[in-house]
Parts: C-alpha cells; structure tokens; sequence
DNA sequence: AACGTAGTACTACAGGTGGAGTGGTGTCAA
DNA sequence: TTGACACCACTCCACCTGTAGTACTACGTT
C-alpha cells in the first residue's frame, strides 16, 4: 500500500469523476488510474480493493462539495433575513450543479450504498452530521422558521439538483429559480 | 427480433429487478436472462441492443410507479380538504417505497441518461406529463394551494423517498411522517 | 563525496471472468 | 409443410485483478 498523500488525492478526484462518467460499477481500478493519467496499475497499490475504494470515495466527496471556509463567512455576513437566506439558496443551487460531476458522483454513491454497508454508514455519517449543521447554523442566526424548515429546504433543493442535472428539460431556468424562492418562503412559513 | 409480447413484458419486468440491484452499467442481455430465468441468449432476441433496452424500460418503469386506476379513482372520492390531501400523499410515500426496486431503478435510469440521449428523451416526456397531471387534478380538486404547491411538494417528497430508500438511517420513520405532513401544510401555504 | 536503503513509479504478465453475437436444432401451431 | 419462437452451444473479445519485477529518486549514513 503506496503513502504517498497527493497521489492518493489525485485518484480519488480521479474516481469521482469515472463515478460522474460511468457509474458505480465502472468504477474500477484500471479506469481511475486512465483518468488520473497514471500508469496501470497504480490505483491497485492505493487501494486495498474496489469496497476501499468506494468507502474512500464516499469520505472525500462530501468534502468537496460543502462550501469553502470563505464561502461559509460571507455567509454569515449582512442582515440575516429571509432575502438573504433565498440568495444563500441559489448560490447553493448553483455551486453544486456547477461541480456536477461531484453531485452526479454523490448519486450514484447513494445507489451503490444499497450494496455496501460499509459505504453506507460512511455517508448516512457525513450527510446527518451536515443536517445537524445546517439547523445549527440556521437556529443560531435567528431567522424565522424551524428545524423542520431546514429539512424540507434540503429536501426540495436536493431534488430540484436532481432534476436539473439528470433531465434539464424538465423546468427552465426560470421555474427552478422561482421554485428556490418558493421554497425558502414557504418552508420558513411555519 | 422475437415478438411475442408477454415474453417480452417478462424480460422488461426483469431488467428494472437487475437495475435495482446491479445499477445501469450491470444491466446485460446475460443478466436480463437469468433475472428472468430464460436460457442466455434469449434477451439478445428481444432487444436490438443494450441502448434499445434501456429504451424500453425507461417507458415502462413509468406505468409501473403510477398507482392503478382504482387507487386513482379512490383518491378523488370523499372530502378534498388538506387533511385528505396529507393521507394521499402517505399512501404515495408508501407505496413508492414498496415498489422499492422500481424507484431505484429509476434512479439508475436517471442517471444513466446523462449518457443517452434517447433515454432522456423518453423519460423527461413521461416526467412532464406526470407533474402536468397532477397540477391538472391539483387544481380540479379545489383544493388550496397553486401549480407551485404542487411542484415544491413533488420536489420533497421525491427525495424523501430517496432518503429513505438509499439512506435509511437518516430520518426515522416518525420523522418521515412529520416531515410528509409539514410538507403538504407548508407548500400549500400560499 | 560515495554508498546503501527505503519508498515509490512504472512495466509486464498470468489468470480469470463475463458478455455479445450467432447459428443450429427442436417444438408447436396454423 | 412452413414459420415463428424457445432453447442450447460455441466462439470471439474486452476488460479487470493481483502481483512480480525493475527502475528511479531522495535521504541518511559513514
């Protein structure tokens, strides 16, 4: 088993998008070493076998897709009113539609999670814990709205993420973002 | 190119039980055989090629996740008040949950059709009219609340229902249900 | 400065799996 | 008798895993 940290790096950001491009069962070794552009082979000495692989996977991915430390600043920057918070939504539609090849590789994670137990609780772990943050962070700014409102946001833009990316014909532009308004308004209307 | 229609249901009915549990890139003419216990080579008779069965099954994945005529007809018997409307949508949770494997072989179609053109086409088309539909018997009911309503409610109750399927030690299921009834209170709430 | 060692990159190969496609034979019904 | 279909068998091929072996590089030792 190779140490060597950024190499590792490289090959699980390589996975991720053969994730995106194939699907959980293409996933193999030998395409993750193609798309990183390292020798066959390589991902072998990495990764003790293809459940290492998903599990390893499934602990970076979500790293990658919440917002960076300077994101999360702004963030909590301004009046925290009920505008403010619709803007936070659609910079959240987009920055996760934009690496659309994390949030499609995250997908095809959950669908695999059906077949590992392992990678299961590696992502049931990391997704509750983001939750739980997220009602943290909400309750703590004092905007109106509960716990419950939190949960159907992150259901309603989760799918919306979805459907904007697996099949764009269904709403335009237009609709996804008076659906994010929406959404934000009526979840917060307790 | 055999016809035999029944056969071909068969094998069709088959191929979302391998998607369920293989995922899109482990749906083969092999598999599709032994799913349906008929002798290899027989799927290869039915389908021209893998594209073809994907097809295919995108069409009839559909029909199968709709309830049947008689669920539908009992939905629009009695009271339609918001109470009513909040039963339904249990009934729906739970019934697509049921049909488990059909839901997650969606998914995978889902998926699988940011890599198909034909298959995206076939699905977005069915998506559309099934969220035209229920806006239409939506607002023929007089029921409260908008297209909107409708939209954000198929938006969560989507990815509940992923939730639970993929992930389900993420939400209890007490919390499955509050969340359901908060849903249909709050989209509602124009 | 020369040498040895450890860790890693790279290459090559052996062994195995599984699927596509097709042609041939048997069977049944019109 | 003929046509459509079920069933079976076989060939070709693509691809993947695991590992052994070689080359390279950096670093520490003397």
């Amino acid at each position: 088993m190779r140490r060597n940290p950024e190499r590792r790096q490289t090959l699980i950001d390589a996975a991720i998008e053969v994730l995106a491009k194939e699907g959980a069962r293409g996933l193999t070794f030998r395409a993750v070493d193609a798309e990183a552009a390292v020798p066959p082979g390589t991902a072998s000495n990495y990764f003790a076998n293809r459940d290492d692989l998903f599990t390893q996977v499934g602990g970076r991915i979500y790293e990658r897709l919440l917002p960076d430390e300077a994101t999360i600043a702004r963030s909590r920057e301004g009046v925290q009113d009920q505008t403010r918070y619709a803007e936070l939504m659609h910079e959240l539609v987009h920055r996760v539609s934009a690496f659309n090849s994390g949030y499609l590789a995250l997908l095809e994670l959950r669908l695999e999670s059906t077949r590992r137990p392992e990678l299961r609780a590696v992502l049931t772990k990391r997704i509750r814990e983001d939750i739980d943050a997220n009602i943290g962070h909400h309750t703590a700014s004092g905007l109106p709205g509960d716990s419950t409102s939190v949960m159907l946001l992150y259901l309603a833009l989760n799918w919306l993420i979805v459907e904007r990316l697996t099949l764009p014909d269904i709403f335009t532009e237009q609709e996804i973002h008076e659906l994010v308004d929406a959404a934000v308004q009526r979840s917060l209307n307790t």
